[in-house]
DNA sequence: GACCGGAGTGGAACCGGTTCCACTTTTGTA
DNA sequence: TACAAAAGTGGAACCGGTTCCACTCCGGTC
C-alpha cells in the first residue's frame, strides 16, 4: 500500500514546474512546448500518475458530477433509466452519484444535502413532490436541476423531461373505448404527482371525446410503494358493475396489479382487457402478452443528461425547458372488443 | 446564486477560531467548551453552513464513499442488488458511486480508474473476470475490494460474497432428476466466470449422484450480453434427442430464454420442465409460474457492504473472507414428472 | 504557595490540484 | 537591427477543510 504520486512528484521527476504539468493536463489553460509536453506525458505514464479529483474540485469549486435522485432502483423503469443515464454520462466523462428516495420526502431531503456537500454541478431527479423549498435552495446555490418523468408545478425554473403523459393515457383509453368498453378501470399514481394527474386527465379527455361519462369509482390513485395496485384490482373487480377494461398507469404498481389478476384467475382478455404503462421486457412473456405504453427510456435519459450538462456549461438560454417525448402504444393480445367479452 | 459559507465564515461570525469550529464538527478530535459548542452550532444553523466534502477528502486522504461496479442495471438482479446496497450504505452515512460495465473489460478498467481518482475507500463489484492486474493495483493503493456474486480466482486477498452456487445448481438439477428427467439442458454463464463454472459443477454433481451420464451437448455456456439464451433454447430444442428439462442458470439470459420458449409455443411443463436462476417478481406472473432459485439479494447487499466498511475501518482480520449465503429453491408449477411428458 | 496536569483555544502548516502573474526566451515585423 | 508581441516557464497564492503544536488558564495536590 504505497501512496499515489502527486503532481509535484511528476514535476520533479520531469524536471519542470508543477505549472507545466498542470498545463499538460489541461491543455486549454496555457501553452507548453511540444517536446516538453511529450516528455511530461511520458513521466505521467511511467509513474502511473492520476490527478486526484478532490484536489481539483476544491480549487475549481465544482465537479463534473451529476446527482441522480431516483425513487427506487428495484422498479425496472427507474433501473433502466438509471442505467441509461449512468451510461450516457460516462461517455461525456461525467460521473453519477445515485441516490434513492423510496418515495420518502425525508430521505429525499437527506439526499439533496448530501449532493450539496459533494458540490455536484447538477441533479437529475424524479421528485417525490415535497421539499419545495429545499429544491429552490439547491438552485439558488447554483446547482442545475432537471426533473425527469415527474415534476413539481410550484417550482419555477426547473427543466423537465417527460413523456406525453396526457396524450399517452388518452391514447390508451381511446383504444379501449373504440373496442366498445365503457367501464374502464384506471389505476394511476397519486394525484399529488404530476404524472398521476396528467394520466387521469388523459383518461378523462378520451371519455369526453367519446361522450361517455365516467364513474368516479373506476379511478384509483394509489401510492407508488406498497401493494396498492393489487388492492385496487381486487376492489375494482368486486364492484357490482365491474369494469371490462383496465389501464394500469402507475409503473410501480403494474407488477402488483398483474399478480393479483393472475391470482384471482381473471382471464385476459376474455374477462378483462388490460393495458399497462411499462415496457418491461416481461410484459411480453406473460400470457397473453400485455398491451403496453412503451416509454422511450433512452430518450428520457439522453435529454435529461443533455439538459443538465448544457446548463452546467452555461450553454443554454435561461428560460426553463420542457421536453416531452412521445410514448408509443403497443397493442398486444391483452385487449379484445367488448362484444367478445361474456357478461357474467 | 450566492456562494456557500465556509468554515472561516462560521468561525468569524461566532468569534472563534476555525479550529474550534472543526472540533465542533468532529467531536472526537478535541475538546470544546459546552457553551461555545452550542453557540457555534447555532451559527452553523443560522448560516446554513455545510462542510464541503472535497476539502475534507483532500486533507484526510480518503472519502466515506464506496464504488459499486455492476454489470448492468437493466438486469433486475443487479438493479435490486444496487438498490439494496445504496440503501444500506446510506444508513451508514456512506455514499455510493454507481458504475456499469456492460460486461466489457475495457469499460471496467475505465471505471476503476475513475474510482481511483475519487479515492474511494472501497469497491463492491461484480467483476467481468478480466483486468486482473488492474484490480491488484487498486488493492495495492489501499482500496478495499469486495466481489459480489462472482469472483476472479487468480486474485488473492479479495473478499467474496455470493450464493452457494454449486449447491444451488446441484439442488435444482437434483430436483429435476428426481422427477425422472434424464436429459436436462443447462444454460449457464460463460465458463470464464466463477458462477458459470460453479453452476455447471453443481449440475454435474447431481448427475453423478444419480449415476446418470451427461450429454455435453446439453450444456450451453452463453455470454451475459446478447441473445445467447434464446439461441441456446432454439438449438437445444432442435436436438434429435431433445431435453425434457431446462435449467437457466444465467440470470441475464433468463428473459431471453423464456421469451424464446413462448415464441416457439413450447408448453410448460408438458413439453419441458423449467427452472430459472432469478427471483424476478415477474416469474410469478408467467403461465405457469416458474420454479426458481431465489437469490437472497438483501443478504448479498448487507454482507458485501458490511465487509467493505469493516475493511475501511480496519476492523477486520487481514485474511480474505468468503461469505456464501444460501439460495432457496422455490418449486412452482413449471416442473412436472417425466411420466407426464409425452414423447414426440 | 509552588507545582503539575488537563481542559480549552488559536495559529499555521498541510492535503494536491489550478491559476494568476512576472519573467525570460523566441518569433515576427517594420 | 531594433523592438513589440507571443510563446513558454516557474513561483506562489489559493480553494476549505483537518490537525499538530504551543500556549493560557484552571483546579487539585503536597
Amino acid at each position: 500500500m504505497k501512496k499515489a504520486p502527486t503532481i509535484r512528484d511528476v514535476a520533479s521527476a520531469a524536471g519542470v514546474s508543477v505549472s507545466v504539468v498542470s498545463r499538460v493536463l489541461n491543455p486549454e489553460s496555457g501553452p507548453v512546448a511540444p517536446a516538453k509536453r511529450d516528455m511530461v506525458l511520458g513521466v505521467i505514464e511511467e509513474l502511473g500518475y492520476r490527478p486526484r479529483s478532490a484536489a481539483r474540485e476544491l480549487s475549481v469549486g465544482h465537479t463534473p458530477t451529476v446527482g441522480l435522485v431516483v425513487a427506487d432502483l428495484a422498479n425496472p423503469f427507474f433501473a433502466q433509466l438509471a442505467d441509461r443515464i449512468v451510461w450516457e454520462a460516462r461517455s461525456h466523462g461525467v460521473q453519477v452519484v445515485v441516490m434513492t428516495t423510496q418515495e420518502d420526502p425525508h430521505l429525499e431531503a437527506d439526499s439533496l444535502d448530501t449532493l450539496l456537500d459533494r458540490s455536484v454541478g447538477g441533479v437529475i431527479a424524479t421528485p417525490t413532490g415535497a421539499n419545495v423549498e429545499k429544491w429552490a435552495r439547491l438552485q439558488s446555490l447554483g446547482v442545475n436541476v432537471v426533473f425527469v418523468d415527474r415534476t413539481i408545478p410550484d417550482l419555477a425554473n426547473v427543466d423537465l423531461v417527460s413523456i406525453e403523459n396526457v396524450d399517452s393515457a388518452r391514447q390508451a383509453t381511446d383504444y379501449m373505448l373504440s373496442l366498445g368498453h365503457t367501464r374502464i378501470g384506471l389505476i394511476s399514481g397519486p394525484v399529488s404527482t404530476s404524472t398521476g394527474r396528467a394520466r387521469i386527465q388523459g383518461y378523462q379527455a378520451a371519455h369526453e371525446k367519446h361522450s361517455i361519462s365516467i364513474d368516479p369509482q373506476l379511478i384509483r390513485d394509489v401510492p407508488f410503494r406498497g401493494d396498492g395496485g393489487g388492492d385496487a384490482v381486487g376492489s375494482l373487480l368486486s364492484l357490482a358493475n365491474r369494469p371490462t377494461g383496465l389501464i394500469v398507469a402507475n409503473t410501480a404498481q403494474v407488477q402488483s396489479s398483474v399478480r393479483r389478476l393472475v391470482q384471482m384467475g381473471v382471464r385476459i382478455p376474455e374477462d378483462l382487457s388490460v393495458i399497462v404503462f411499462d415496457d418491461n421486457p416481461w410484459t411480453e412473456v406473460t400470457s397473453p402478452p400485455l398491451s403496453v405504453i412503451r416509454q422511450p427510456i433512452s430518450m428520457l435519459a439522453v435529454h435529461s443528461l443533455e439538459l443538465v450538462l448544457g446548463r452546467m456549461n452555461g450553454k443554454l438560454p435561461e428560460t426553463p425547458r420542457t421536453v416531452e417525448v412521445k410514448a408509443d402504444f403497443v397493442p398486444r393480445s391483452s385487449c379484445a372488443p367488448l362484444l367478445l367479452t361474456p357478461t357474467r
